[in-house]
DNA sequence: ATAATAAAAGACTAAAAACTCTTTTATTAT
DNA sequence: ATAATAAAAGAGTTTTTAGTCTTTTATTAT
């Protein structure tokens, strides 16, 4: 469904989110070990998000990623569409160039339900929000 | 969504599928004429499939690859999972190896509907059975 | 001011996916 | 029987994705 790099991104996004609710900024050690990702790819992967206005990072000590009012707003469609395009969302599920709603290809109307779900259910999740239901299932990000 | 393979896959499958309604073996090259795929490329993947029994092949002169009635009986999701494997069907969205019922992440359940979705839709369409809906869109199979 | 800290940047390596080329084997028409 | 045909098999190459390592730059506490 998604890239690796995608998956690391969404569970390190929910990450800094759950820490942000306290006010305190993670580096990319304690990021890291809290997803069960690679140190240097997740940090390669929040500099891009970072440079992208997804998130806040802040160098030196103390400092570390975070999310303010405005970036907790951010959707997971946000995420994926930075990291692995719209293709998930608009592409031809056969890989078809030229298909569309004029010249569909035969699984064209099935996939188009499909992909609008998809959307959907991405971007009514904002990081924000689900904050609470996720205190639960904390220690779930990882492997 | 699929892999690269697999998009080739699928349509080379109902590129064929719609060649045996006339009971007509179809060639390599013919069929990555057909799909707009690199012809050995399919070459390849059709072996596999021919292993795995979900195409029939016949070699030397007026020999090809073709569908009797029990493979036309095959449907998307059976080739998804010969070239992808289930992860599309039954794998967590966000990439967690422990993730499941019981152990949700958290967008588990949000994304248990979408790939039962795919998966009941991939399952739904067998080869044999969109052959006549498909005549109309002929010619949508490549690029 | 300085040392310690932590992200940013860039160059690199490894693995997987996509794609190509050559040789072998099976089939069929002559 | 033989030559032509077409898939099967296997060993490549290229490109993309994933992951690592080192150096630089910005920030903060002392």
């Amino acid at each position: 469904m998604f890239s690796k790099t995608c998956e690391y991104a969404i569970r390190a996004m929910i990450f800094i989110a759950q820490q942000s609710k306290s006010d305190v900024r993670v580096g990319v050690k304690e990021i890291a070990r809290g997803i069960g990702s690679p140190e240097h790819f997740i940090a390669k992967i929040l500099q891009d998000l970072s440079r992208k206005g997804l998130v806040l990072s802040l160098k030196g000590p103390t400092g570390g990623f975070y999310l303010d009012n405005k970036t907790l707003k951010c959707t997971l469609a946000d995420i994926v569409k930075a990291i692995d395009g719209d293709k998930l969302f608009s592409g031809c599920g056969l890989g078809l160039e030229y298909c569309s709603d004029a010249k569909p290809c035969p699984l064209h109307h099935e996939f188009k339900k499909i992909r609008e779900d998809i959307y959907k259910t991405l971007q009514s999740t904002k990081l924000g929000e689900f904050n609470d239901q996720l205190a639960k299932s904390i220690g779930f990000l990882k492997r």
